[in-house]
RNA sequence: GAGGAUGUAGCUCAGCUGGUUAGAGCGCCAGAUUGUGGCUCUGGAGGUCGCGGGUUCGAUUCCCGUCAUUCUCCCCA
């Protein structure tokens, strides 16, 4: 015998968390498609050309290969000690996607044809990492992304800021959406003289929620920044967003980037949003593929990191031969904001309900013969109905009923089918009632 | 990659400085109620104490190893 497992950092999901996480999906794609984003889906396989590179070293650690068919070790030369990466190279041709935007790069250039540029396109579907599960972290999750391609307009973050506060709005998970500008970031490493650190600064900056100024101090010490540009740069993580101007009087990418955000906020500017909007300067993001405007989406009534984020790229399809091609794009972390709102208690009542409504109890075959049609009659009036495939004891199938939160039970033997009366139990309070069935659907149908 | 914690019934856990038939709650099954669920009562089933080795007259308990799970850091969603 197997002793039954799944893979580390894997979950099975029941029908109550599936009806729960479809719930927040249902509502994101909707939005998405009310802002006219169309969707696209990609293989969970793409080739390990295709992703290697594209995450930083760390990230090519953490993908998922897959062996070659056949017989692979044929191709491979063992003849002398070979570093692990390029047998590995050798013996897997492709890995699990490790998010969604590289393969959508790929898409684009791919169906470069066929597309129609500026390109709204949305996309939910798992990704992989080979990460070391922990907390809230999975190394199979789900992304939602949105992304606009092939439009350099602030038109479109400003849409993205009202896509984010209407899916917010909807769950009703109230937020904190921050806005910065890759721009200002490099713009504060020009100003304390430290242009070529830019990626060492950031992902210092990145950890402000987490560790703190003295935290992001220590950090900075540790990447080697010179005191002075570490004094500066504490000196800018203190800034509001209207004092940038004065403090990147010298930096051309500085004042672009402020120019940006300030040109989202007038775009917003008659279209006010719901949640919080906040330019923030000390908005970093890791990722360093973002070019423009970042984003990022915080509960404000809990402390859990980030359930959203985004930014603006240039040329992310340049690697795959179609240069100049700006997008932006955001993307909900929907395990996180199902966790949120598990916590919050947001989750409507009836979504984590079975589906049927009315459950046919039948004492004996013949019953459930005659329940056939009935239940037929329900369903073409709309209504969801099970009928117990076992002629068991009644108590039993009132059993069922109830652990299934079936709200109506019909109880058919020979007495109702002598007299074409149903007998309809309501499962809350108890009480039954002789009922035809039209009068039972439309009781049901009000 | 570094460090910690935990593995005992289907689930959550108790089990004293090592001691003879390893317990509880919940769940499950049956009955009280042969055409009626929840509540109650009665009875019942269910355990290689993660695995391997060691110490000992004796190990669920102590030691070592191993596997699994989980948490923190790094990194990320």
């Amino acid at each position: 015998m197997v002793k039954p497992s799944i893979p580390k950092g894997t979950r099975d999901f029941t029908p109550e968390t599936l009806l729960k996480r479809n719930y927040i999906f249902d509502i994101i794609r909707q939005t998405f498609e009310r802002f006219g984003f169309v969707p696209i889906e990609t293989p969970a396989m793409e080739n390990l050309s295709t992703l290697m590179g594209k995450y930083g070293e760390e990230g090519d650690q953490l993908l998922f290969k897959i062996l070659n068919s056949g017989d692979f070790l044929k191709q491979v030369d063992l003849s002398q000690d070979q570093d692990y990466r390029k047998v590995a190279s050798q013996i897997c041709e492709k890995g699990l996607r490790y998010d969604l935007t590289i393969p959508f790069a790929r898409y684009v250039v791919m169906h470069r044809h066929e597309i129609t540029l500026p390109f709204k396109r949305y996309q939910i579907q798992p990704v992989w990492r080979a990460d070391r599960p922990q907390k809230g972290r999975y190394r199979e999750f789900y992304q939602c992304d949105a992304d606009v391609i092939g439009s350099d307009s602030l038109l479109c973050e400003a849409e993205l800021m009202l896509l984010y506060d209407e899916v917010f709005t909807r769950l009703q998970l109230p937020v904190r959406i921050k806005i910065n500008n890759r721009k200002i970031l490099q713009g504060l490493a020009e100003t304390v003289g430290c242009s070529s650190m830019l990626s060492d600064i950031t992902t210092a900056i990145d950890k402000l929620d987490k560790v703190g100024t003295e935290g992001v101090r220590q950090e900075l010490q540790e990447r080697f920044l010179p005191q002075e540009a570490i004094d500066r740069i504490m000196q800018y993580l203190q800034l509001s967003f209207a004092e940038l101007p004065a403090f990147l009087a010298n930096s051309a990418a500085g004042i672009q980037g402020i120019a940006e955000v300030t040109q989202v906020m007038d775009f917003l500017a008659s279209t006010p949003l719901k949640n919080e909007l906040v330019a923030d300067p000390a908005l970093a993001r890791g990722l360093n593929y973002y070019t423009g405007c970042i984003f990022e989406v915080q509960a404000t009534q809990l402390q859990i990191g980030s359930i959203g984020g985004g930014g603006r790229y240039d040329n992310l399809t340049g690697t795959f031969g179609m240069p100049g091609i700006s997008g932006v794009g955001i993307s909900f972390g929907a395990e996180r904001i199902y966790d949120v709102m598990e916590q919050m208690g947001l989750f409507p009542e009836k979504i984590t309900k079975t589906s049927a409504v009315v459950l046919f109890a039948c004492f004996d075959v013949a019953a459930q013969r005659f329940a056939m049609p009935l239940a037929q009659q329900l369903r073409h009036a709309g209504i969801s109905v099970e009928v117990y495939p076992e002629p068991v004891k009644i108590k039993k199938q009132l059993e069922y009923a109830d652990r299934r939160a079936i709200p109506h039970v019909v109880i058919l033997g020979s007495e109702e089918m002598a007299s074409g009366l149903l007998t309809v139990k309501n499962m809350q309070t108890g009480q039954q009632q002789q009922l035809t069935v039209e009068a039972l659907i439309s009781q049901l149908t009000e």
